[in-house]
DNA sequence: CCCCATGATTCATG
DNA sequence: CATGAATCATGGGG
C-alpha cells in the first residue's frame, strides 16, 4: 500500500490531460482506440460501483485486479480531482481557532499553579504562597494544612500529567490507526493524502478539545483546593491565651526595641506552638510585632496597664531577662528604662531624635 | 445584631 | 526586604 503515493506521483504530471480525457469519454470521437478505453473505464467505473456488492473474497480479488490495472492511477486522479471539487470544498477550511483564548487562559493557569510548570520548582507564584520558604529557606515543620495543600496539588499534577500522556498516545494511535486505514482505502477510494492530512487535522482537534476538558477539569480541582486550603489562611484565628502572653511578655521585656530577630521570631512562634493557620511561625510573629508596636504606639495609654502587669511579672520571673541576647543594646535589666532604653524607645516610638 | 479587638493583607517607603 | 500604615475580615462579647 505504500507504493501508492509513489504511483500518484509519477503520474501526477498528467494531471492536466484530465479534462481531454473526461472529454472524450463523453463524445466518444477519441480515436481508434476511443472505443476501446471508453469501454474499459465504463468497465472500472462499473467494477467499483459494484464492489459492494460482492462477497468479501470476491471484492478483495476485485480490488487487486482493479489496483493493478493499467488505468488506475489516472482514474485515481481524476476522482480525486472531482471529490475534492466537490466533497471537500464544501467544508473548506473552518479552521478557526476560536477558543484558543480558553485554552491559553487555562494553561496560564495550569503553570501558575505549578501543575503543568516544571516538576518540583514550586517557582508559581500560588506555590511559593502557600510553600513560603519551600525553596530556600529552613525546611520549618509547617502547618498541617501546608503539607497537606501540596499532597493535594502533587496529587493533582500526578493524575493530570498521567492523563495528558494518556490522550497524546490514544491521539498517536488513533491517528495511525486511521491513516493507515485510509491509505489502505486510497487503493479502491479516490482519497489523496491531502484529505488524510486534513482528516489527521481534524482528529487533533478532537483530541486538542478533549484535552482543554482535562486542563479545565483539573483547573476546577485547583481551584476547589485553593479555596479550601489557601484562602482559610486568610481567615483569622485568635491565639491561645497562652501564646499572648509569651508574645506580649516578650514584647513588654524589650520594649526599648520590640524588633525580635528571626531567630527569635522563630523561637517565639515555636513556644507559642502557633500552628493556626499560618505557613511559617516568623511570619506570624512578625505580623503580631508589626500590629502591636503600630497599636500600641497608637495609644500608648490604653496599653499601660499591660504593661506594668507583664513588667512586674518578668521582673518577678527572671532577674537575667536578656539570656538570649538577640537585642545587642538591650540593658540587662530592659524594664528599668536606663537613659540607654529611654532614648532606643524614642526612636521606635517617635523616629531619630533630633 | 453591632462593635471592637485582632490577625492578615496590601501598599508605600527607604 | 523589613517596617509602618491603612485596611480587610473575622470571631467573640455585649
Amino acid at each position: 500500500m505504500d507504493e501508492q503515493p509513489r504511483l500518484m506521483h509519477s503520474h501526477g504530471v498528467g494531471m492536466a490531460r484530465h479534462p481531454g480525457m473526461a472529454q472524450n469519454m463523453q463524445d466518444g470521437t477519441g480515436g481508434t482506440d476511443g472505443d476501446g478505453r471508453k469501454q474499459d473505464i465504463g468497465d472500472i467505473l462499473q467494477q467499483i460501483m459494484t464492489i459492494t456488492d460482492q462477497s468479501l473474497d470476491e471484492a478483495q480479488a476485485r480490488k487487486h485486479a482493479l489496483n493493478c490495472h493499467r488505468m488506475k492511477p489516472a482514474l485515481f486522479n481524476v476522482l480525486c480531482d472531482i471529490k475534492e471539487k466537490t466533497v471537500l470544498s464544501i467544508r473548506g477550511t473552518q479552521e478557526d481557532d476560536a477558543p484558543d483564548a480558553q485554552l491559553m487562559r487555562l494553561d496560564n493557569m495550569l503553570l501558575a499553579e505549578g501543575v503543568s510548570g516544571p516538576e518540583k520548582g514550586g517557582g508559581s507564584a500560588a506555590a511559593a504562597a502557600a510553600a513560603a520558604a519551600a525553596g530556600g529557606g529552613v525546611g520549618q515543620d509547617n502547618s498541617t494544612e501546608h503539607s497537606d495543600y501540596r499532597a493535594k496539588l502533587t496529587q493533582i499534577r500526578g493524575i493530570y500529567h498521567t492523563e495528558l500522556e494518556k490522550y497524546e498516545q490514544a491521539c498517536n494511535e488513533f491517528t495511525t490507526h486511521v491513516m493507515n486505514l485510509l491509505r489502505e482505502q486510497s487503493r479502491t477510494r479516490p482519497i489523496s493524502p491531502k484529505e488524510i492530512e486534513r482528516m489527521v487535522g481534524i482528529i487533533h482537534r478532537k483530541f486538542s478539545s478533549i484535552q482543554m476538558q482535562l486542563k479545565q477539569s483539573t483547573c476546577e480541582a485547583v481551584m476547589i483546593l485553593r479555596s479550601r486550603f489557601l484562602d482559610a489562611r486568610r481567615k483569622r484565628r485568635n491565639f491561645n491565651k497562652q501564646a499572648t502572653e509569651i508574645l506580649n511578655e516578650y514584647f513588654y521585656s524589650h520594649l526599648s526595641n520590640p524588633y525580635p530577630s528571626e531567630e527569635a521570631k522563630e523561637e517565639l512562634g515555636k513556644k507559642c506552638s502557633i500552628t493556626v493557620s499560618q505557613v511559617h511561625y516568623a511570619a506570624t510573629v512578625s505580623n503580631w510585632f508589626g500590629n502591636k508596636r503600630i497599636r500600641y504606639k497608637k495609644n500608648i495609654g490604653k496599653f499601660q496597664e499591660e504593661a506594668n502587669m507583664y513588667a512586674a511579672k518578668t521582673a518577678v520571673s527572671a532577674t537575667n531577662v536578656s539570656a538570649h541576647g538577640s537585642q545587642a543594646n538591650s540593658p540587662s535589666t530592659p524594664n528599668s528604662y536606663g537613659t540607654k532604653s529611654v532614648l532606643l524607645m524614642l526612636v521606635w516610638l517617635h523616629g531619630i531624635p533630633n
